[in-house]
DNA sequence: CAACATTGCTATGTTTCATAGCAATAATAA
DNA sequence: TTATTATTGCTATGAAACATAGCAATGTTG
């Protein structure tokens, strides 16, 4: 078998379509986020709960699923480990639904959280160093709503 | 609890973030991909496989893991399995390398995908119709570039 | 009141990727 | 040549994020 054409640089047909560059990226980062959180032991969706709940006390377990896209199913777990951590405090407003907000440790994570995720925000900026994001921040936006329009 | 600030529209100090945008627009993109896919029966890493292999017959199964950023632990199987459905030849090279290749079935397989894939691209157009890709991909590019450099 | 929708939840599976460790083989150094 | 080291493929295992199916309790609507 002829192997003379495959020296170390392989031929790619995939890393030039914007799908395959945007999972690479975006896992790139993922994983520069996760590594920081898992300082203060939290999950990058723990975290997000963590600000949006911050951002929002009183607010529905729901609403902020359907916000941040997480079905009800994979919500409740989320939410419970939080509860069980000391973070979030759940009220009952209804009957059926739970309006939450944070416990003072989970201000005090949220808070840690938020810088974490600012620091990484910076790495952005040094990797696009100089580079406008406002066309990167609209275009993603544009996908990320794009690409829900489908999905349930 | 006061819930008056809490109409529809959550406050969300977090969708601002470039970190989430790129997730939110990453996961929809999957999703799209994932699903057209679906229809032929494989899954997005097998398929960029295929489409790699194909453009690069008789590559390493290492090289390849190399290229894709897949650790050698999560290649072995999903070459397994590509084998297994008759997609995939490997003939050793080396007594510890395996050269792969297409089989018929596989290039079969490997034009539907690359058809799926290109039709997902469209998508992107369609999204961001009129829109230069230009800057995103390069921005995409230097940040899966810049976040890989730190991890293994 | 009856029919329907919403809410939280459990159970379960899928996809992608991570670590730890092993045996066989190749490459390099002594 | 031998000894050390690195590479390759592999297994086993788990984590993270997400999906579907279905249930009981509660609210909302006709």
């Amino acid at each position: 078998m002829d192997r003379s054409n495959l020296a170390s640089p392989l031929n790619d047909p995939i890393i030039s379509r914007l799908g395959y560059l945007l999972r690479r990226a975006s896992s790139a980062m993922m994983a520069d986020l996760g590594g920081g959180l898992a300082e203060i032991g939290l999950r990058p969706v723990e975290a997000t709960i963590l600000i949006l709940v911050g951002a929002n006390p009183g607010c529905i377990q729901s609403d902020l699923g359907r916000v941040l896209g997480i079905k009800r199913a994979n919500m409740a777990p989320l939410i419970s480990s939080l509860a069980a951590k000391g973070y979030l405090a759940k009220s009952p407003v209804d009957g059926r639904s739970l309006a939450l907000s944070l416990t003072d440790a989970g201000e005090a994570m949220r808070s840690r959280a938020d810088a974490i995720m600012d620091e990484h925000e910076r790495r952005f900026d040094e990797i696009l160093n100089g580079c406008d994001q406002g066309p990167l921040r609209a275009m993603l936006t544009a996908i990320a709503a794009g690409g829900a329009e489908q999905g349930g």
